[in-house]
DNA sequence: ACCTGAACACCGTTCAAGT
DNA sequence: ACCTGAACACCGTTCAAGT
C-alpha cells in the first residue's frame, strides 16, 4: 500500500507530536512576524501541518491560547536577583519585562485584554507580581506605600500620547495628510517639541526620540519619588 | 400600491436620514454596553435599521470608523480652563479624561491600537495633547522637561498590574480556582498587601481598593517630581 | 447615479460520522 | 476511544445587478 496523501503545508517536523508547548511556540512566532491580528486557530493549524482542530486537544479555546501566550512570554521576563539594593533589583527587572514586550509587540495590548476578562491572572503573572512585592517590602516599603507603589507603576496617567512620536515606519498612510505649515499652525505646542527633539540629537534616524532613555526618566522619577516618601516616614 | 415590506428590526427613528455622526453615535452606544469585540458593521447597520452596505456611504471602512469613535469620545474630554496655575489646569484636565475613559471601557484599548495603526493621531487627539503640551509650557516648564513630561504621564512601567485587584464581578470564572490557603502560600506578599488594603477600609465592598485615590496619587507623586525637577533650574 | 442583495474569503467552534 | 471533515453561525468587504 502506497501513502497516497501529499501534506502540502508542513512548515514544521511532519511528525513530532503536538504538544501544549508546540501549540503555544507557534502561536507566538506567528503574533511576533504578524501581529496579534492576523493570528488564527486555522493558521496556526497550518503553520504545524496539522488540522484546525487538533489544536482543541492542547487549548480549550483561542483565549485559553491567549493565556498560555502571556504565560510562555511572561516567563521570559529575568528573574529577581540577590545580593542588590532594592532600587537596582526593581529596576533591571522592570527593564527586563520591558525588553519582552519590546520583542512581543502583541504581549501588552494581549496581557491587558485578558487581564480585565479574568478573575485572577494566570499563576505566572501573579508570581511575577509577587516576587516584584516582595523586593519592595524587602527594601522597607509599608505594605500600604507597596499598594500605591504597584498602582504608581502599573498606570498610564494620559489614556494615550505614548506612540506620537514613535517610529511611524508602516503604518497605515493618514488619508487626509497635513501640510506642516497648517500643522505648525493648528498644533503649535506638539510642533515646538517636535523640532526641540529632533534638533537635539540629530544622529537619530526616524523618530528622532530615545525611548529607551524617555522609560529609564520616567522610571527613576517614579523610583526617586517612592523614596522619598519612604523616607519622610 | 400598497407597502408589502415589514421593517422588523429598526430600533432607531424609522426615516431620519442617516449620517455620519448618527452611525458613530451608534457604534459608541453599542461599544459602550457590549465592548467592542461584539462590535460588528453588521450590527450596527441592525440598530439604526439600515443595510449593512449603507453604513459604508458615511465610514470608508471599519477602521475609520474606530478612529471616528475616537474622536467622538476624547471630544468628551473638558476643555482647558484659564485663570489657574498649570498643576490644578492639568489636573482638572488628566481626571476628566480619565472620567471619559470610565463611561467608554473599550475607549483605552482602541485608541491604543489604532495609535499604533497611524502615522498621524486624528486631529482631536492631536488637539488634546497640544493644548496639554501648552498648560505645561505657560507653567514655565523647559521644551525638553515638557517632552519628557508628556512621556512620563504616558507611560506604565509595568506592561500590566494594574487590573489586578480591581473589581472582577462580570469576569470570566477561573477554570482552576485557587484555594486560598494555597494562595497565601504560593503567592505571600500579593496576599500580604491584599489582606491590608481589606483591612484599611471595610466600607468598600468588592475590589476593597480606591481606584480613584490610587489614580490621584500617581498623578500627584508625578506632578511633584516633575516641579522638583523645574525648580532645580 | 445611487443603492443593495448576493457572494467571497475568511473566522471560532460544534457535532456527527469515520476509524 | 480517538480523530477529523463538514457544517454552522458569524465576520468585513467586493461587486455586479437592479433601480
Amino acid at each position: 500500500m502506497v501513502e497516497i496523501v501529499t501534506r502540502a503545508d508542513a512548515a514544521a517536523q511532519p511528525r513530532l507530536p503536538l504538544s501544549r508547548e508546540r501549540v503555544l511556540a507557534a502561536a507566538v512566532a506567528l503574533a511576533d512576524e504578524g501581529g496579534v491580528d492576523a493570528l488564527s486557530m486555522r493558521k496556526i493549524a497550518q503553520a504545524l501541518g496539522v488540522v484546525p482542530m487538533a489544536l482543541y486537544k492542547h487549548v480549550a479555546n483561542k483565549n485559553e491560547l491567549l493565556d498560555g501566550m502571556i504565560d510562555v512570554v511572561v516567563g521570559e521576563i529575568a528573574p529577581p536577583e540577590a545580593n542588590t539594593g532594592w532600587k537596582t533589583a526593581i529596576r533591571r527587572r522592570v527593564l527586563s519585562a520591558r525588553r519582552m514586550l519590546l520583542r512581543h509587540s502583541w504581549a501588552s495590548g494581549v496581557i491587558e485584554s485578558r487581564m480585565k476578562a479574568r478573575v485572577t491572572p494566570t499563576p505566572v503573572v501573579m508570581e511575577y507580581l509577587d516576587s516584584m512585592i516582595g523586593i519592595f517590602r524587602a527594601g522597607g516599603f509599608s505594605i500600604d506605600l507597596v499598594h500605591h507603589a504597584m498602582h504608581v507603576m502599573g498606570s498610564r496617567l494620559l489614556g494615550f500620547s505614548q506612540e506620537l512620536f514613535e517610529d511611524s515606519s508602516g503604518r497605515e498612510p493618514d488619508p487626509d495628510a497635513m501640510p506642516p505649515e497648517e500643522m505648525a499652525a493648528r498644533y503649535p505646542h506638539i510642533t515646538e517639541l517636535a523640532m526641540a527633539v529632533t534638533h537635539d540629537n540629530e544622529s537619530v534616524v526616524g523618530s528622532g526620540c530615545d525611548d529607551q532613555f524617555e522609560f529609564e526618566f520616567a522610571l527613576d522619577l517614579t523610583l526617586d519619588g517612592l523614596e522619598r516618601l519612604r523616607d519622610a516616614t
